[in-house]
DNA sequence: CTATAAATTGCTAACGGTAGCATTTGTTTT
DNA sequence: AAAACAAATGCTACCGTTAGCAATTTATAG
């Protein structure tokens, strides 16, 4: 297209060109409906011209504004992040927003002040928080005091109003328990995630849930603690399969763990799912890809990530009541080749 | 720790209620030697006690520098890009940057201009451009003119000074034929990129140079035109393998399409390694959970990234020696269980 | 053709820092 | 003790926009 700008050229060089004020140029530039037809025009010919196009910096100093979003999560190897991240990018591309992102130590003592301290001095308009640092009130508090505006992106809801309900975990896992026990099986090995995070519970509980309801007493002998990881899915899965009266379908708490499954039942000697069922949860890359392809619950990530980004930016501009209502997606279960009906003859 | 910043309180307040003026508060936040020790350490505690921290928008449009670094990508899907945002941010968070991401249409026409915008509006002090757009010359042209600071990374030497050559895709893909025909390989297929993509080039000629050099002439029937793409494996599988002298071994350019052939393979009875041996190239995550495990080729694309990221710092910085310095990270071969020597009996 | 309202446009003080230059205070040197 | 120099601190003009309020021009009404 045209050249691109010269790096400098401000404000006033446009005003001085086209023999107006800077007042005026501003103006035309925040697309004010008072100015006049021809004046814009005149003005917008020499902007082009120039490839003038206003510091944002100077710009944010004097509007309070920034333009400028971020997202803070911890655990930057989780894949879904990479699938928040578009989503989030995808509304602000829409909405004229740059993206700040900026991973955290959840451990660290020093999470909150850092995460304040990121809004607060690179003027950001508002932060998306994921999870599993979103689960922290604390934070989510000190983010408020400090007037950051926020939006936390879980798994459940949350105590305070501002924050997207990202999707019913706790019914998406009972939903796959439900499947798995339709499909026949009485006897089914769960993998859970790592302690203290929500969605360990949450998932771990809705699969209990479903188990009752159904008639079938969770046994304990058949919950195997994991921590998400790829090796942990493979160990838990041998120790459920020691068991004397083991497992003919297991449920990973995600993908990863449950590809490990796989892995280790083939390894086993046992063939998925004539042998074995096994379901996962994220409908990660991983889940299509592998083979048997996995059976598993797929979370509109995406999505989920859009919303919340609009919200944030609807309470930036002061639409509270839109940025408030609150939003829940359901996660759909993906039913592929590695579950299926138990076979009864 | 400390009582996160109130979103008020300026450099105006700390000097009032240090009593001195902000030049010298100026002087303790930058750290400059010449403040008394009394001075700067009753200075320092107020600060500490407002929670104060300098804004940066005002800081930047003073100063000309935003600390603010930002990352240019086309093909957001790619699981590479995840690596190298990692790495960026390892360097960022140790010289005190923040990232700003910005994904763009390769294919539009406002490429240029939407990158120099991006780097100019936002008055980054840098930015971090990914292959394939850092392949476009016009574009890292553009970005000079506009006095952008930029590097980029690539498969290999560009022709400006500026880049950080990310490894020598042309030899490794070479190596990996090499190491095809040492196990006895003879009739290998190869399942190339998307056309026009550098690293599609650069890998298929290194591939045909080790062919030439261990005398088998590369077969045209033996290679297959995919795009990168998981379905692209599959198919330019199928169509390999239905070659009248079907090969023994696949090398595809990319995990994703590795993994394509994998499940054709699979899909056509055939055993991977003992009846076809199946090569990738990445060593995405997919490589290390697929079974068989994918012999594929290692880039250090986050260790790539950190040089990268250190570069641009140190140009910014007006170390412009060590900025132009030429690195070169040599990717390696990873074995793993998809090949295995051919059957000679 | 005034008077008044409406539409345009201009003037200018912030916004919160940075950094050159000036000034004040403290130390040495002679 | 005065001169000369160094260290510490202060004053202030920007940096490039925004936006309140004033001023000017144009349109509408009486």
């Amino acid at each position: 297209m045209n050249e691109p700008q010269d790096k400098n050229s401000t404000i006033n060089d446009v005003a001085r060109l086209s023999g107006v004020s800077k007042r005026t140029v501003s103006r035309v530039i925040n697309k004010s409906p008072k100015v006049g037809k021809s004046t814009r025009d005149r003005i917008q010919k020499i902007i082009d011209d120039l490839g003038y196009s206003p510091n944002a910096q100077a710009r944010g100093l004097a509007s309070r504004r920034s333009y400028l979003l971020g997202m803070i999560y911890d655990n930057p190897d989780a894949l879904y992040i990479n699938d928040v991240q578009r989503g989030v990018l995808s509304i602000c591309r829409e909405f004229g927003y740059e993206l700040v992102v900026h991973p955290c130590d959840m451990t660290s003592d020093s999470l909150i002040s850092d995460a304040v301290n990121f809004a607060n001095r690179s003027k950001l308009d508002g932060v998306i928080v994921l999870p599993p640092v979103s689960e922290n009130n604390d934070l989510a508090g000190a983010l408020g005091k400090a007037g950051v505006n926020y939006v936390r992106l879980a798994s459940i809801a949350l105590d305070t109003a501002k924050h997207v309900v990202i999707s019913n975990e706790r019914s998406a896992a009972a939903a796959m328990a439900e499947y798995l026990v339709t499909l026949g099986h009485r006897r089914i090995g769960y993998i859970a995630g790592p302690q203290g995070m929500r969605s360990t519970r949450e998932r771990l509980e809705g699969f209990c849930d479903a188990l009752e309801i159904h008639g079938c007493k969770p046994d304990l002998d058949m919950i195997a603690l994991g921590d998400y990881s790829f090796e942990s899915g493979i160990n838990c899965t041998r120790e459920l399969l020691a068991n004397e009266n083991p497992p003919t379908a297991i449920f990973a708490s995600n993908d990863e763990m449950a590809v490990g499954a796989i892995n280790a039942a083939k390894d086993m000697g046992l063939d998925v799912p004539n042998d074995l069922s096994i379901a996962g949860f994220d409908d990660s890359i991983l889940a299509s890809r592998i083979m048997p392809s996995l059976t598993t619950i797929r979370r509109p990530v995406q999505e989920m990530a859009r919303f919340a980004t609009s919200k944030l930016i609807s309470s930036i501009d002061g639409r509270e009541e839109e940025a408030k209502t609150p939003i829940m997606l359901v996660p759909s279960l993906i039913e592929r080749s590695s579950t299926r009906a138990i076979d009864l003859t």
